[in-house]
DNA sequence: AATGAATGAGTCTTCATTCAT
DNA sequence: CATGAATGAAGACTCATTCAT
């Protein structure tokens, strides 16, 4: 078999799985861990539900596989916002994809957030340290902003800003209004410009 | 079969329902709306299986008791605090009692919150509105001492307050750090302070 | 509710558990334990497949239930013989008894000890230790005869007998050959009557 | 394509047929015919799970192979014997070679005896008459030695010896102990010597 | 109302076997 | 022939809900 045949078997295994992932984590924000079934899953991917345990050996698995897809994702953003030189932009940034996506976010809340709810009801499997990891690494990059700004106790300021978000998706989500994230972005965003310019 | 003895079976059955109610609430919170069975409230509840659904027929039922009986301990909270004459001290309590649970929040999160979140992933059977009617209930009372206070855009101070709550409860319980209830209550309490004594 | 008709609900639920541990034991020996669906003996047992999860947790405690009913058998059979007053009468009881089941024997070999055969395969699940124990109870009896006989080693003339039985079940069986059984079943006999009578 | 290419070929496809037949002699033998997937033995054999068809139509063609396999290496045993000129010096060969697999029988029984129990929980496929071909191989050849030590009933003499075999192969592997090898393997040959000098 | 038991639909998971390349 | 991937039929197990008494 040539290299070429080979390569392209490898690729076109690796877009299912990649389909998967990202079909995983969809239906998983959509419909929350429980509530999905590997065949939801499979549908949305397009791939036979008998095969899916070719990819992922269990449905932890693929719920362990949707939430780095998450932080995949939450990488993607923050690399992109990396290019921004001011750290006060960068973080300007951040809640304005959070404004972004207040719809999803009425319907839906936080992807990541809602998934650590819920796995975190767990007693066994690891899967709520995992979906702990995704938020450690929003609130490491936070962090960092923050301390960049030259504030003093980034850290605490990262919890403050990513509670705040977490808090507003919960509150949008439960009241069905995407207005809330509107109204409370707008205050962290001028939260943000009052912060002393150290 | 006289009256007394009536009466006094209405009594046996009127606890054994509340006992199932406060059962669900302990338990919902604890495992989640999917993990729980029926079976497991009845256990807790010390209630044959058998015998739940001539109190609750259904189990959303159970979970719409559950949710009530939180909305109970909410208003027993707040009837409490209305007792205060000074609307800051009602909400300087309030924020002390969401502190005082910080082992609860870091081990299962926020009794109201978590439901909802869990709820608002069904698409029928109206819970998630159930649920959002708990939070609707707090940030109602949040915003009439804000008024009280005489503070401009009181709703939109109790969305603040009520969100920063559920977002540092989510993140105790993500990060399994109760401490993180410690440091955001006091940055509340601060705020609350700095708040223009209008 | 009345005494009576609770008893008489125990009663109905302690046999249909008898069904099925009944059921399991001969399905488990004609068919073995991977081939045996649960399906399978809820249907010899006639109750619903469902419910047997009611009666036993696992497919394992089915099985672990067959091996106590076989055990439950073997002490029938020894508390019989026990009531013989001569002990080489006891162990020619026993050798005539397998010998009567040749026919069982050549289809399906000794129940015990195609099943701890089958088990101990296994890695986990401890149920190659049951198996053993019924093996061991037989042993134990057998011992026992011949310490009354005043043998000496009464643990290796039981091993050997027990052995030979064991032999001559796993030659029937294979060879499908109810011959085997009077054969060997004969020799035996005779080897017993050969037995010093110290 | 040259001759020498084809046979090179065919010497390779030959190679990973023999693995694939000791792979399964030896996994059918440890894990038991149901317990063992096709991917087990593609696994120890080092041969691609898909590739395996190319070689054994079904499992049950490879778990005929594994018994093949089994007869092959009781002929490369019986023909070493055979090169001993005295039948009693063959079979004790014979019993102490089974002693010298004390350990392998405490541990997973007789291999030909412990599939032989298995295949023959089976109504169809015809393995159970394959593992009874293997058996009877191991008879004829005991039959033979008897037959030239000049004794009456050679045929009698090989059941007991066999079955006297599968028995203690089958209590040391239900009692996970060792010891009844050795116990019962120098009975054995004590009786052997013990058989009249005719 | 009370209660142990019954029911059956649904879900995860495993594998022998087949297919496409 | 080689090989990774695909397929689909089981089978174990769970649980909300209902039933018989």
């Amino acid at each position: 078999m040539t290299d070429l045949k080979e390569s392209g078997r490898v690729r076109a295994a690796d877009a299912k799985r990649r389909r998967l992932m990202r079909a995983a984590a969809e239906v998983l924000h959509r419909q929350g861990a429980e509530r999905t079934t590997i065949a939801d899953i499979a549908r949305v991917a397009d791939v036979p539900a008998g095969n899916v345990y070719y990819y992922f050996k269990t449905k932890d698995d693929l719920v362990a596989a949707a939430l780095s897809e998450h932080a995949r994702r939450l990488e993607l953003l923050t690399g992109h916002l990396d290019r921004l030189t001011d750290p006060r932009l960068r973080l300007r940034g951040l809640i304005e994809t959070w404004m972004g996506q207040r719809d999803l976010a009425a319907r839906y809340g936080c992807p990541t957030g809602t998934l650590a709810v819920e796995l975190d009801k767990r007693d066994e499997g690891g899967l709520d340290v995992e979906a702990g990891k995704v938020i450690r690494l929003l609130l490491a990059w936070v962090e960092r902003q923050f301390r960049e700004l030259g504030q003093p106790e980034p850290d605490g300021l990262a919890l403050t800003l990513v509670g705040a978000y977490q808090g507003m998706s919960l509150l949008a989500n439960a009241l069905r209004d995407p207005g809330v994230m509107d109204r409370e972005g707008a205050r962290l965003l001028a939260w943000l410009d009052s912060l002393d310019a150290a």
